[in-house]
DNA sequence: GTCTATAGGAAGATAGAC
DNA sequence: GTCTATCTTCCTATAGAC
């Protein structure tokens, strides 16, 4: 792996335990095993590393629900499984939680070019969900009351809290419980 | 207002703007219009004041939820509503999010006695939503599909969570749109 | 690419005058 | 109770050798 990679490796891992003001380049450079100073060969700055954080975390997120066709005939209960996969891989992790969540709390005082990318990141999730609800219930595959836009900001709101509050828990099944409750909810009127 | 109070006040406000580590005794004085050095005559270290500042928000919650007395005859949606109104005025606050909830992103690096403090936060209002539900589905007021306290997960996850999104997504009516998609999934079966 | 060295400032915290 | 002054440590960031 990249000296690049393990650099952005290791700061998505701070920031998702720490917050983004809660680590300091010494703590990367520790890590990863290289000197504080060499960090500034391939960022220019912590808020270029944030926002170069944020960048590929979004990316990533976003090639799972765009495999995710919600156009023609799909099934829309395995595309929420699948799109909820990751979520539950983190909810199991009893210190992980979603980093745009953790930068959530922190937003007022982020850079400008991170806040950018959260506020996209949430837009995005946000959208996508309404999307396959929209179509998911036309289909008649889910049932629930009220619009389609509440339920995906219920529903999204649901995982981004349950990610950060299952941290305190201890409870290994807090986010399946959570999950499992919102589909639940998709299936009875 | 005494001089302890004001250094209390600021910091919630602080904290809740930017996290722990997101700002400095500097920020506190300068906002109280006292130095720096003042603050330790009230609190010895920055964690004890943070501690504090936790301690009196989770008093404040609960000075709400104990008027809400579940037993006896009483009327569960007002009960409901009740416990949301100081969520649902956060809510409407562009840029205030819950304290604990913003504190849940910095947990892993928070110091002991405040962690201690935020996990009770978390478990005292996940038993409470769960009280409410188990009394208000026993008597009818509610309907809902799964157990009361992987519903009351999902509630208090989504409450958490729409919180600190809401300050990203600059819709007034974010917070407001969740309560009330969880008031609809109470009242149909 | 990675290092040493260091600038320049801000952090949390303490001592002691008033 | 509040201040000035200061300590020590850490921070982000830069300069320049190798």
């Amino acid at each position: 792996m990249s000296t690049a990679d393990a650099i952005v490796d290791t700061t998505e891992a701070l920031i998702q335990d720490r917050g983004y003001f809660g680590f300091s380049f010494a703590d990367i450079a520790e890590r990863v095993g290289i000197k504080k100073a060499s960090i500034y060969y391939y960022f220019p700055a912590k808020a270029a590393l944030g926002r170069a954080v944020i960048v590929r975390y979004r990316e990533r997120m976003r090639a799972i629900s765009d495999q995710l066709e919600l156009s023609g005939s799909i099934d829309h209960w395995q595309a929420l499984d699948r799109y909820v996969s990751p979520i539950l891989e983190m909810g199991r992790n009893p210190s992980t939680a979603c980093l745009c969540g953790v930068l959530g709390g922190e937003y007022t005082a982020l850079p400008d070019e991170m806040k950018q990318e959260i506020a996209a990141f949430f837009q995005e999730h946000l959208t996508w969900v309404e999307d396959l609800l929209v179509v998911g219930k036309a289909a008649g595959s889910f049932q629930f009351n009220g619009e389609p836009r509440a339920m995906a900001r219920l529903i999204f709101s649901a995982i981004e809290g349950s990610l950060l509050i299952k941290r305190t828990s201890g409870d290994i099944e807090f986010v399946d419980d959570v999950l499992g409750q919102i589909k639940l909810l998709l299936g009875a009127v």
